[in-house]
DNA sequence: CCATTCACACAACAACTGTTATGACTATTA
DNA sequence: TAATAGTCATAACAGTTGTTGTGTGAATGG
């Protein structure tokens, strides 16, 4: 049976939808062309409609994930230090919706790894997140609120804690509560206002 | 054919060095009985001995992964912050063959994040390495090198900072060379002189 | 010296993977 | 209205995976 145009956009998004759920259960390495068309009630014959290979959609997930993590980013809180310290608490695996959200990034990094045109892609991905910490940064010296320094490898470091302090959170829950995390997270930024 | 003791026990070395090699290439994603077995240029019915089933060998290799990276570790190097910066240093992917190690590590992730029990034992051998720095922490407190604080959250801190550099490093390997590497972690080093 | 046990090769299995070909059915266009 | 193009199901393919069973030859122990 054939589709409107109106039905093939909806489509689009069922697809997705059903990419995303691949991912939150069973990460990239469960992403296979069978898992993504039976959470769509279909048959592979469709997904071959949508994606031609393999890789296009490992691609596409990958674009998907970094566009699902951006619209769950908050758009301003407060400026300066707050405004940063905001921007870095959003990353964390706080709530059960970022836990998965990290738990599919961390799934990403063997698939990336493993082809360089991907991992290329994903590294762009995190330089276009640094200089947004990098804008951040800036914008917190100028209020005062952060010593002089170069703003890039602050942003940097800050990326870096942030990303190391998910993985932990990760891999050992009861060991890094929300609480635990935030705590964390206060003292690293309360020590960049100590230059 | 079968072989006397000294034999098999040099048997198991070369199963030892075979799975290194395999994770070397190919991640944990790429881990088959088959890769390993045509590695070690003999047939899975040789692994089957050595491993009853996939998930012997993904934990033996588990357990392999963090016995070498223990064995990469420099012993000792100065005492107070020195010891900790080194040890810091020693977790970074400097070299090439910290490089590939901790590419493994990265593979590592999805391969334990989908299993509870292997993701339990991972999350114990980064509790070991945390409890290490915090011992490495007291003693550069009691040197006088650092201020104050519990050693605990500032070894966790310090981790994190490293895990996420790591790869941050290994995504971006032309962003990230040793000497910027190094640089961060001294900055980093810097700011926890100054509570 | 003979029986047992060990260490392995070889082969096959069922399940799963990505990919491709074929055909049917519907919407669009001429 | 007739022809075309788009949208999907169905089925099959070749390759890879973990696992299992059978057989064989050498070392070991009584």
């Amino acid at each position: 049976m054939a589709r409107t145009k109106g039905d093939h956009e909806a489509r689009r998004r069922d697809v997705s939808e059903a990419v995303w759920r691949v991912l939150s259960a069973h990460g990239f390495g469960g992403l296979t062309m069978r898992a993504v068309a039976a959470e769509l009630g279909a048959t592979t014959g469709l997904l071959t409609h949508y994606f031609a290979t393999k890789r296009d959609l490992v691609a596409y997930a990958l674009d998907l994930l970094d566009r699902r993590t951006a619209e769950g980013r908050r758009p301003y809180e407060g400026e300066g230090l707050a405004a940063l310290r905001a921007a870095l608490r959003d990353a964390l695996p706080l709530t059960a919706e970022a836990t998965t959200s990290n738990r599919i990034w961390v799934s990403s990094w063997d698939t990336a790894l493993a082809d360089p045109a991907l991992g290329a892609d994903h590294a762009a991905r995190y330089a276009t997140g640094r200089d947004r910490l990098t804008t951040l940064v800036a914008a917190a010296q100028l209020h005062g609120d952060l010593p002089p320094g170069d703003p890039a490898d602050i942003a940097t470091a800050a990326q870096s804690f942030t990303l190391g302090l998910t993985i932990q959170a990760l891999l050992a829950p009861t060991a890094f509560p929300p609480s635990r995390q935030t705590r964390l997270l206060d003292d690293y930024v309360a020590s960049l206002t100590t230059g």
